[in-house]
DNA sequence: ATTTCCTATGAATGCGATTTCATTGCAATG
DNA sequence: CATTGCAATGAAATCGCATTCATAGGAAAT
């Protein structure tokens, strides 16, 4: 609808602006007002803005007359304008620290989209090394998002938490052990001991565990689900290895340390490390004796070339619950929302074996 | 070049932490105002204003104690308010289509880091298959962002790019063909004839091309300079092959219909095609006789495991040049900014071959 | 000492909507 | 027919800050 626009020859007129019109100064054409529009058809301001405003006390006639002006004009409201009145931003604040591991980058695809879907828009806080802290949690603030919705906070202290989300709705996404902040988590006992009954029944017995960061409170319900059921199962734990990081090289070091104690299963906190396993125990020529299980089931996990035996995060219902939370109308306590995942078998975990070759000289 | 940004004035005064807060901040009380902080210490809003603007007409004493109040207070500015009336947001758009590719989350996680240092925030605008453009390009609008920057927008035809940017500062990452927009952009010429100069010097001669979208700006710009330095070396294209996207699948299965036709080498338009083709070429057990490079330098093009002969995009110095188009206080004409990338000499294009064995049985 | 010129400040005026309040007209009721 | 009640509309008052305007007080200049 790129229909000649009366907007521009208005203000022309109007006298208002004083600057030289440039081909590339287009950015100076202020978009038309309610007032303005409101003058423009012989109506109140009021008018104009109940006509946008769904449900507010106007005739369906005047609604549609001022609907097709503002279209005609090319006129919509200004968001800004109304968020300071209505103290309503429709933006979420996204909070996100670790964009290395594959497995946020779905995450936020798929949060973000689910949120345009509420019609909701996210802004980003990126919250990483080289970033400062301070400021971002300080945007958070004056920019008087409706809510925050936290991923994987590992950077962020107790304290800057609830700081930054205070007096706002805020969700915190796959972190566990925070009392004041509803959480949506996936299930990681649940997860664990499915993998650990799957190694079981593939006939595995000593195992070894790769952590990644052992401080968050994710990381220690993994490795104890772990534990516990591979004590109820009566496995052996060979050995425990972490480089306190969620990366394909922590992956690859860490195997390294394990391989010499002779496990017949590793099982990774997370995939990517699982992938860095992966490599290390091709290298060593013993992939037909070890099995591998990863968590989360990024993409990389499927390929053919990997074939990872994994835990797959409800991503979907993760986002579907959050934007479900952030819309609900009230809020009640701090709640804990645990979803089910689902055990994806492939061959790292086959008992007749997988590649044992390293796949490059 | 860093925006003199009035919160980093609160900040500088407002010590590392141990703020002392009144506890009348409590959840549902609204925060403070200027006015009502004016109020509270005796001086006029105007100075409360005055105060928080870095080059305003104020004495030094007079902000001090006043910042000094607001430390104490808790009172911050209200970033909606002052958007009202300066009318500008210090947010940018950021337009993301395709985050399957990893090389994008990578970009878009230096980016967001950028545009904060220099006191900009990030709105996401999430344009994938399952998301209503429509509706994006609408909020984009709404939301009155100062400035966009698109990431890779192969979903957005011309009208509904011009539509979106109009009358804002914008830019296109990685793509061309735009006369109306400024584009930031890796060389995409000389990264592949580097990659062509360099397959011919390690003595390949019969080379395959496997494509992305073969619409798109970029991607033809690609072919286009990989076949002209094919024939100005006189080396022989066997084949070319595309499924239309860029993915580690689109890369495993064009790689089937090229290898009947006996490549030393392939050219991919990607580094996660190229993932895949080492993939199919491995499963063919073909590493021995055919090359492969990628395009990007996406992390995982330098784990041991398949340490791709690749064309690094220069990340950095794009988001540098972009965060640096943005803050400019004078637009000119829409520029094309071409930045070089590095050509990462991997195991790859090793004229012995590489790993020549299917990673996964 | 008088004039001039700044600088620092306060008062007042928007920015562009939402929302309350008051008013009008018309239908329904007695 | 008079009265009540409701729906639709306009006028006016915010919302919280930025900025212009006006002014008081000094310092500098004469």
């Amino acid at each position: 609808m790129v229909r000649s626009n009366p907007l521009m020859i208005w203000w022309a007129l109007s006298g208002t602006g004083t600057r030289q019109v440039s081909k590339t100064e287009t950015a100076t054409a202020r978009p038309l007002t309610s007032r303005q529009l409101a003058a423009l058809i012989g109506v109140s301001q009021s008018a104009i803005s109940r006509a946008f405003t769904p449900g507010s006390s106007i005739s369906s006639d005047l609604r549609s007359k001022i609907l097709m002006a503002a279209r005609d004009y090319g006129y919509r409201p200004n968001a800004i304008a109304s968020m300071l009145t209505t103290r309503r931003t429709n933006i979420v604040g996204v909070v996100v620290s670790d964009m290395q591991n594959p497995f946020y980058p779905a995450l936020l695809a798929q949060l973000t989209q689910g949120l345009q879907a509420a019609g909701l828009q996210s802004l980003f806080f990126n919250i990483s090394p080289g970033a400062s802290i301070e400021d971002q949690l300080h945007a958070i603030r004056t920019y008087n998002v409706d809510a925050v919705v936290i991923i994987s906070a590992t950077v962020l202290n107790e304290r800057m938490l609830t700081w930054a989300t205070e007096g706002r709705r805020s969700i915190l996404l796959n972190r566990l052990g925070h009392e004041d902040i509803t959480t949506v988590c996936c299930d990681n006992t649940l997860g664990f001991r499915s993998l650990v009954d799957h190694l079981f029944e593939t006939g595995r017995r000593r195992i070894g565990y790769v952590a990644g960061f052992t401080t968050s409170g994710v990381g220690l319900v993994r490795y104890s689900a772990f534990t516990t059921r591979l004590a109820e199962l009566g496995m052996r734990l060979v050995g425990t290895s972490t480089r306190q990081a969620y990366t394909h090289e922590a992956g690859r070091l860490s195997t390294l340390d394990l391989i010499p104690l002779e496990p017949d299963a590793i099982v990774y906190a997370s995939d990517i490390l699982a992938l860095g396993g992966i490599e290390t125990i091709r290298m060593a020529g013993r992939a037909k004796d070890i099995a591998v299980t990863g968590f989360d089931d990024i993409p990389m996990a499927s390929w053919p070339g990997y074939s990872l035996t994994t835990y797959r995060q409800p991503v979907r219902e993760i986002v579907d619950r959050t934007v479900e939370l952030l819309l609900a109308t009230d809020i009640g306590p701090p709640q804990r929302h645990t979803l089910q995942g689902e055990l994806m078998i492939r061959a790292t975990t086959d008992p007749a074996g997988w590649a044992d070759v390293p796949p490059s000289a």
